[in-house]
DNA sequence: GGCTGAATTGACAATCGTTTTCAATTAAAA
DNA sequence: TTTTAATTGAAAACGATTGTCAATTCAGCC
């Protein structure tokens, strides 16, 4: 009856504390919905990992959403979280972040764009928006008659608190 | 005698056919200056990594320094070719871009910065400079007290050329 | 409500890229 | 040349992620 919980027992930095970001509650229906919109079945376990992913603080990695999730349901197991995640992140459903070696982190998918900025020490991922860049983004393919998609902008680098260290 | 070659005999994704990066030869003695300059004694196996780095097509794998390499150097250990690179690139003498779950690729750091428009029907790349979003990137980091390293920029869009088709 | 088949699950092994360990070797200072 | 500290290759260890597979659960049907 062991339960393996890789990288749990050992150390690891504390996560330091995010800028709360507010976010709409979402009612079970709405998840309901998410979940057959990507024909999959409605289970305890994808509910109670899309419940974990709109309650608790951004960019969380799949560690974290297993650990959340197992407190109210300890069978869970962190294969079905990284499964449903990975899922999730095939449809665009969740966004993925990964940086150097370090976990990815995930986020359910926001309607309002916005880009990076990640300390390379400690992996916490600063959320940011400039409409002056994407402003001057939008030039740069102007100059060069691209009609621009989407684009990929990461900030990397050391965080308050890292610097003090 | 067994050598052990990971992920060698595994048929792998061919890489896709870059477009040729000229680059300045680099004579030997520039070498052993860069690995003086880094405060590490002077190998042949360093020679041959930092060879390999500078003749190749850029963004490569630590897996394929090692293949190039070992072809000329039967004997090196891929351990050798991870700890050079990491030391490298800690020392920002190549710049290391690693990308989802795949293995990290490498490239001698160039002497002038740039950002990539890339067309996402050819795969055309065009580099740019803007230093106007440079500005306003260190802008965004000092706003949230951050100390940049560094950063990605990678612009989506359709080429002219796509378009017309 | 139960029945059925396919999807999903949990446990755990396997895999991947990468890092560490350690005894043997080698560069370079003396 | 001798010394000594850095470097090496081999192999094991590592952490994140993925695969396997028998057991369970969901959802559509009666």
């Amino acid at each position: 009856m062991e339960m393996i919980v890789p990288s749990l027992a050992k150390g690891r930095l504390p996560l330091e504390p995010e800028k709360l970001i507010r976010r709409e509650p979402v009612d079970p229906g709405t998840f309901k919905r998410m979940i057959r919109q990507m024909g999959l079945k409605v289970t305890q376990q994808r509910m109670a990992i899309l419940e974990s992913l709109s309650a608790g603080r951004a960019h969380v990695t799949a560690q974290e959403v297993y650990e959340a999730v197992n407190v109210k349901y300890p069978e869970i197991g962190f294969a079905t979280v990284y499964r449903f995640l990975r899922k999730m992140a095939e449809q665009k459903l969740v966004t993925e972040v990964r940086m150097g070696g370090l976990p990815a982190r995930y986020e359910l998918t926001p309607r309002r764009h916005h880009d990076h900025l990640t300390c390379v020490q400690c992996g916490q991922i600063v959320e940011f928006e400039s409409q002056q860049i994407e402003t001057l983004q939008e030039l740069v393919a102007k100059e060069h008659n691209f009609r621009l998609t989407h684009h990929v902008l990461e900030l990397y680098g050391i965080c308050p608190r890292c610097q003090t260290e």
